[in-house]
DNA sequence: AATGAATGAGCCTTCATTCAT
DNA sequence: TATGAATGAAGGCTCATTCAT
């Protein structure tokens, strides 16, 4: 075991690494939205996370590296989340209100949801983002969407196999809320939790009928 | 120039004109699709227009103006179809078979779903063309659907004001088969049409019971 | 044929576009002597060649391709007017003195000297480089001297076959004092003129023993 | 530390010091060959030598020092030897065959030819190593040849003063036998050891004539 | 002395835009 | 109108050197 100052060091300079590197990221994620994937310039990220340009490319290798470490920083958690839940075991109800809607409302109001935008916008010229974003969000989203729909059958809170087959269904209010607010919320408002809760029912309203009495105002 | 030879000469030059400009229009969307806005390069829109790179400054000022007549001219007729047919008084179901499940199809298969794509990438660092696409496309569009929608529950086909409220809910299938095509397609394939039948079949339902049943097997 | 006018331009625009590429590569041949090749810089060769950085790029496609035409536009006519000479038919001495002891003496007190200690520096790591020089130079140099030997052994001016089986020898002398100008000359001056003289004579010395008395004293 | 301990530690620092010293050296001899000295990397050279960049600082000051030492290191040696050859006493030709060849055989096909191409291509730009180059290795080689070349005259192996004005002649064939090796090599194979046999023996043929078949094959 | 993370100046190359023809 | 050579600003990336540990 090293001596104490030597393990301070040696802490301190790993932390210090880890430490820059998720500044650098994040200063990463908010040129790339601001000024897209293309536009942006290393050298206001490296500003930004008060290092010098240099220095980011002791981190990542080029450009294209940092939008990964983007996706895996800024997504990943909330998809490892979200599955971890659904995997508990409480009802489809009970997750989409819990987990969905909380996670759609901070997706639209957060820089979260300007990485969906920015993904979509560079994904096609970029195809290992694409891939990255593929493996590790769509794939085990849906995943976990499937095992909740299939309890959710048998619990009869659903009914048909359109949700099992397409689950991405289930995530398209998601999808419009996060591309809306970012490209046409100035032109036009779009009350992201009420049209969700709406949506919601509709697909949960088998089971119980006039729900959509109870759609709450959205904050 | 006013002897008729001279006149004839300026009609054809004008004819030409408006021949290359929509070819330019065309190779700028070509590009841009291949590229990115930012990283297509107005020389190969040139080369693949057969004119000069000085040309294309002669139709439009800049990168960002060949962007709005691409919306201009590749997406707005389709709008201003679909509003047609939906002024002209069919059943929201005659329109969702007749109007909106097509385009999806295309949309999901040709140039115009990347111009989305296009669209949602740039455009938070384009707001003009935010813009032009909202007042161009998106307006007219949800008018023309909340129209429909009003019909619609008049004619008892659909009940509740969710798709009132939020007509962007009826297009959200739309939007989700756009990016998947876009982006994960070659992960996953995913059958469009098939999707959408089944969607909009559990949203017309209410008249129905089990129309879950007749989901038609995509093309 | 087009109109005087547009031959004019035609004219004019391509006489500038050859006026300027010989601009540039002088003004790159000074760079790389003085620099190096690595050391040299682009922008210092535009300001150099009064152009502007990118246009180097309209007429090479990177940095080698400006040294390829270095070598071709500063060897390539010397060995061109020397191979023609070797082939007209005159003496190994005449040759010699004629043509090689000028050039050499041009080679020593010139760029062009330079070119060939730039070429021995920077051919190991551009292959390409050396290609271009054993193609364009090297080849057509040795074969020129070794039809010069073979004359000057049928008119007896030479016996024995080592310049034969070894023309490189013949210009050794060439090289070193390429060498030792580039190199050495503020330290000791050395006389390549009348180096070369005393080289030579021993060369051809069996038709007329003790010719190097009339060793000439050099410029 | 004055203890024994500590200056057991001393000593064994100061020889670990030597041997990484070497060691630095060695491995920047085979970057520079191998990538030239301005695109060597000190990175590279570190790694090479199993150190950390910072190290090679502390006993260097930057590259030009490196390039230095190398000279002192792998090309001094040679020369010192072949100098005191040169001094105890024997023939011009005992030298030529017993050191000059031998010499040049292994400068062709070693790195130390490397290292003469190294420093043409180089010293143009950094006249301190072509001082260093000059006072340790040309005056006092061309010093022990001027000894050698006199003594052979009064031998009479030897007649006229050419060699003793310019003795850079007798070491002609070696510059000319490293610069064909490292460039041309891989387009026409060089006999170096037949050619440097060829050129001394009609240097040395004044006194016995014919020698000239006595070329020996190379190997 | 040794380390290697950090720095930041430096440079090749690209490309939107201009303009002489 | 059309051309395309010329421009020059911009930016990704490299790497010699420094310095805190």
């Amino acid at each position: 075991m090293p001596s104490p100052v030597a393990e301070k060091t040696a802490t301190l300079r790993s932390r210090g690494a880890a430490v820059r590197r998720t500044a650098i990221v994040n200063a990463a994620l908010d040129e790339f939205i601001e000024k897209g994937f293309a536009a942006a310039r290393i050298e206001d990220i490296a500003r930004r996370a008060s290092v010098a340009k240099g220095t980011i490319y002791l981190h990542f290798n080029d450009k294209e590296q940092l939008f990964e470490a983007i996706v895996k920083q800024e997504i990943r958690p909330k998809i490892d989340a979200a599955a971890a839940i659904a995997a508990s075991g409480g009802s489809l109800r009970d997750f989409i209100e819990g987990t969905l809607l909380p996670v759609l409302d901070e997706m639209a109001h957060t820089k979260r949801g300007a990485v969906i935008r920015l993904l979509i916008g560079e994904a096609g010229r970029f195809p290992k983002l694409a891939e990255v974003y593929y493996r590790v969000v769509i794939e085990p989203g849906l995943s976990a969407i499937r095992m909740l729909v299939r309890r959710a059958k048998q619990h009869g809170e659903l009914t048909g196999d359109l949700f099992l087959e397409f689950p991405q269904l289930l995530v398209a209010p998601l999808l419009l809320a996060v591309i809306w607010k970012g490209l046409f919320e100035r032109f036009h408002s779009l009350d992201v939790n009420r049209m969700a809760h709406g949506y919601f029912e509709g697909v949960l309203q088998k089971k119980h009928a006039n729900q959509s009495k109870s759609i709450k105002k959205g904050r």
